[in-house]
DNA sequence: CGATATGTTGAGGCGGGTCAAACAGAGTGG
DNA sequence: CCACTCTGTTTGACCCGCCTCAACATATCG
């Protein structure tokens, strides 16, 4: 389950170097990295880290989708992201590395980079391509849970189901057929849904030409439902 | 209602140098950004920049409150973060000054220290306190971020306003008393509540030993609260 | 002391959470 | 190839929380 094929692959480097994250880095950085980064292959189900755990390092996802939530008291579990390849996350600690603030589980099987915390740091100190990646990293993510927030607090559930179509949709199109890359399960958590306000906003959107079979999403008219 | 006194006073560039995001600063990033930092004076209610407009700057409050905010097509506004005294705001776009992906209101009368973000990057690339209090920034922004998001699913309106008021609590006290520095207003929004479901909050809470007068709000028993 | 903002309270409605049951696929093993 | 099972999705019924609108109360400020 965990198979800590501790240094890299050669397709692992390559998918961890496209890396948007990684892309815009220096040779030199960029090959320290690749080189101390911790491959990690977990199965289904599993847990990368819990919330409230020490935290001395952050992840860069390179296949699969990961769940990342908070629990409350009572148990019940909330998403508030979804991670696909490509994607950094618990990149907040870098500046300080305290606890996670957050639990992260596997969706379904993937492959992770286990990134250091201190040497990323010590990096930056010296090298600007990396301090420079972070703050765009950083940046996007915060502009990105803003929208989430404001998303959840402005928009009904069809709404949000639509705007998450419409985010995916050739940007000018007539008709157009989305393939969801994941459970409708991890997408209501997404959206901030429970599974069954999902299913029922997507039947709600079929008066609006929306018509879903399996992970197929056909849209008959992109313009109309960008109306509602 | 919008004095430019272009220049910082002593009083202001104080007020700015004792900042969070300031005081990690060199010596000479400190009197660069002092230097050129504009110093604005707000009447209240005066909106400081509006979503969609163009960003070659973010700001850093120095006195009063700022109200961050986004606008749904119907022209409902929707708050998701209340700004005080020393916060930074809309540095998301230092790394790539787009658009402001919302608008910024004075909530009251403001005093606000403008800084461009060319400026800022420039400095970043060079001098790594600078990038390092971006980063800083950027991060506990977007767990804060992240915070009200999780509560927002999680909790319902009086275990918010619980929450708000054991953020502010002396840590280990039988009872206490707050002084909200701003509108219940503010708060309601802040809380992503409406002002009634706000009120009907503290009236949830007064059997809990809550009780509000004005702005000032006792809490009989710290603990008991923290149950909720 | 009136005049205008800000807070509170009540009634009603809608959105979405929860629980339970029916249903659909994807494996799995006979 | 067909049950059987496990898991994910859909549907219905019900309920609770919060938004809305409207009326009233209380501050705040001229």
């Amino acid at each position: 389950m965990l198979d800590k094929s501790n240094k890299a692959t050669a397709r692992s480097r390559s998918l961890l170097a496209k890396t948007a994250f990684m892309r815009s880095l220096s040779q030199s950085a960029l090959s320290v990295l690749l080189d101390s980064a911790q491959i990690i292959s977990l199965g289904a189900r599993s847990t990368i880290f819990r919330e409230g755990e020490n935290a001395p390092a952050f992840y860069c996802l390179l296949t699969g989708y990961v769940r990342l939530y908070r629990m409350g008291k009572d148990g019940r579990q909330v998403d508030f992201r979804i991670c696909g390849p490509g994607d950094v996350f618990a990149e907040c600690l870098v500046s300080q590395d305290a606890r996670y603030p957050y639990s992260a589980q596997a969706a379904e099987t993937v492959c992770v980079a286990r990134i250091d915390c201190r040497e990323v740091r010590q990096l930056a100190e010296r090298d600007a391509t990396v301090s420079t990646a972070l703050i765009t990293t950083l940046s996007e993510h915060l502009k990105a849970t803003t929208e989430v927030l404001v998303n959840d607090r402005l928009h009904t559930a069809p709404q949000r189901v639509a705007d998450y179509l419409l985010d995916r949709c050739p940007v000018d199109a007539g008709s157009a057929s989305i393939r969801l890359p994941f459970q409708k399960n991890l997408l209501a958590g997404m959206l901030g849904l429970a599974p069954e306000a999902l299913s029922r906003a997507f039947s709600a959107l079929r008066s609006a030409g929306v018509s879903v079979r399996g992970r197929v999403i056909q849209i008959s008219d992109v313009k109309a439902l960008r109306e509602i």
